[in-house]
DNA sequence: TATGAATGAGACTTCATTCAT
DNA sequence: TATGAATGAAGTCTCATTCAT
């Protein structure tokens, strides 16, 4: 188990382990990303990273659950937006965010992501969706005239959008297909929650 | 492959390689796959593991091979059924049968394919998606009346459609929502072809 | 132990072998001189390799010998000359020819040289200074008013001529230095020879 | 070398490794020098070998690299000497000197060095002709009025007497002729030298 | 005799983790 | 708390040799 750091400076020191973490997954693979490598890229001793993770597992963990954080975050921010928008363009904007958060930093977290079921993502996973249910069904019933009658069921058809969407979307940006454009897939993507939603 | 395998005898052997490194990933995980437990699930020496294989790579990629040439061979079945056939039927059917496949022998090829990013099976997806296509295309092109005018880019929505249902099938399978029974989820994917391609 | 071949096909085959663990080693080195890929050069199986040599050992031993019978055939050669020579002539055409043996064939035989240390080469050269040593002092004994009368030990003398001379050669030929070119090196020996026993 | 080891019990270590390597050379040969056994022999475990070494090549090659050292240091002590000498007396004595340092330790660095085709010696082969070349320059331009006026290619002469003389020296001392002693041995070595730069 | 599939000891190397300083 | 040298189990792969066919 992780432990928790108290003081102000030790927070701060695994923070930066945790984003070396990422750096060096996203630059060499997470194969090659030793607990050397990791603490040479902090400039700590290897030492001082099992004094704050129990197990490269426990690291791994870190590291994801910081990347669930970012994209719930980005979920958050669009469900906050006051102005009015319609579900295509809140899908649009939530997508484009999500790309961009993916492909910052050379791709630090898509490369992360990428490595998804060594990593045992999928629980991160859970987290999220729970979160798009909720987001959108207090989207949808702030909406009430615009649902369509028969959506069937809801949460079923928000846990297939959710994983169809994320999934496709690493694994088209991590090998993109020359069939489809970014602007493509974003909108087709919209159009898909749209069709399934109202 | 280093060496083909010219007699039955070898062949035999090659053939039980590759199944026994599946139960292996399946068993104990991609990471659990050495070479020593692999030769010790066929009964033979790591030697012999040798004349086949250049590599454990090599050796990956054959399993890998062997489950896209099933899938493949499930969707084939399909196109070839000589009845008549509503597109929400000819989905559930496909599905259903991907998921037996999936499924069989206590999940070992879905085991398998969990490991997919590690795999590069993602290079496996482009020959499905290719089939997917054009078995669509065809089926499509014979019911012209019922093609939606405005159906926008077909490839892109076909390759959405692929990538969608088959990573959020292999993260259900693999993981089970509690929402979701495996009778919703496969129709939901049929009204999702339904929506998009009609 | 080498099993001594009777029938003349056998003999042939045994040559062949030879002949192909010489070129392997010059293609590939020595670490390379797997006994797969030597019969693979002579195109049998590995079985008959075995039928022949009792392990690699023998094989290498085999080679070595047929080298230094190829080096005791060209001192031979000039030492049946009837013509007469100075032994600086004498000594000159003999590096020559040894030279052009040792590059002949890609450097086929120079390549296996080097690796003398590994393969035992030395018990090779006791042959050949043996018959330098007889080569010589038939020589020298055919022109006595030219030996010098204070050549001190003739024995020790030849025994430092041959070996100077042929490792040198070695080392030169397989990594030549730009101080020297072929032809001093081969003066400059002839030289030497010259004033240790004239 | 991987890690350049900064405290003094590192640079201890690194020391009684590299020992470690030429007394199993020594004792087993070059082909039975395994990393095992070479850590077996210090007491260390193989992970500290990888510590200060990439591969076992480096490791090699630093065991070379400090014997052409010592040998370079013997020819450095001779040539710093004041006293007056003959050419011979210098030769005869640097002679016993190498003799002397190669049968050192049961002949562990002679062993050590019969292995030099497989080491790579020869690149350090060129370092010592180089020390030669300049050691022996200095000399006989202290001594201009011995020089032979027709003395040719010194270079090339240099560069035959240091190979002869240590190749010679090498098989020598590894395999001792009857015919030859010690003493007759290097005789005619410092005979030769005269007769060549004299 | 010939074949070549099978063997398996053993080589090199990596790397998460520990612990004395 | 921090360091980083040391550990050693475990992994991949090679190759001389055997032996059933």
């Amino acid at each position: 188990m992780r432990k928790i750091p108290k003081q102000e400076r030790s927070r701060l020191l695994v923070e930066s382990i945790i984003d070396a973490t990422a750096i060096v997954i996203a630059k060499h693979g997470l194969a090659a990303a030793t607990t050397a490598r990791i603490t040479d890229e902090v400039g700590i001793s290897i030492g001082s990273l099992y004094q704050y993770f129990d197990n490269k597992e426990d690291l791994y963990e870190a590291v994801l659950e910081r990347i669930v954080e970012k994209l719930i975050t980005l979920v958050e921010k669009q469900s906050l937006t006051k102005e009015p928008f319609t579900l295509s363009v809140w899908v649009t904007t939530l997508l484009n965010d999500v790309w961009d958060f993916l492909e910052a930093d050379n791709g630090l977290y898509l490369q992360v992501v990428r490595n998804w079921s060594q990593l045992d993502f999928v629980s991160g996973m859970d987290v999220l969706e729970q979160k798009m249910l909720s987001v959108l069904s207090v989207y949808l019933l702030q909406q009430p005239t615009r649902i369509s009658p028969n959506t069937g069921d809801l949460p079923a058809r928000l846990y297939i959008l959710t994983n169809s969407i994320l999934f496709t979307l690493l694994r088209y940006i991590s090998k993109p297909s020359p069939l489809v454009s970014r602007q493509t897939l974003i909108a087709e993507f919209a159009n898909m929650v749209e069709r399934s939603l109202l």
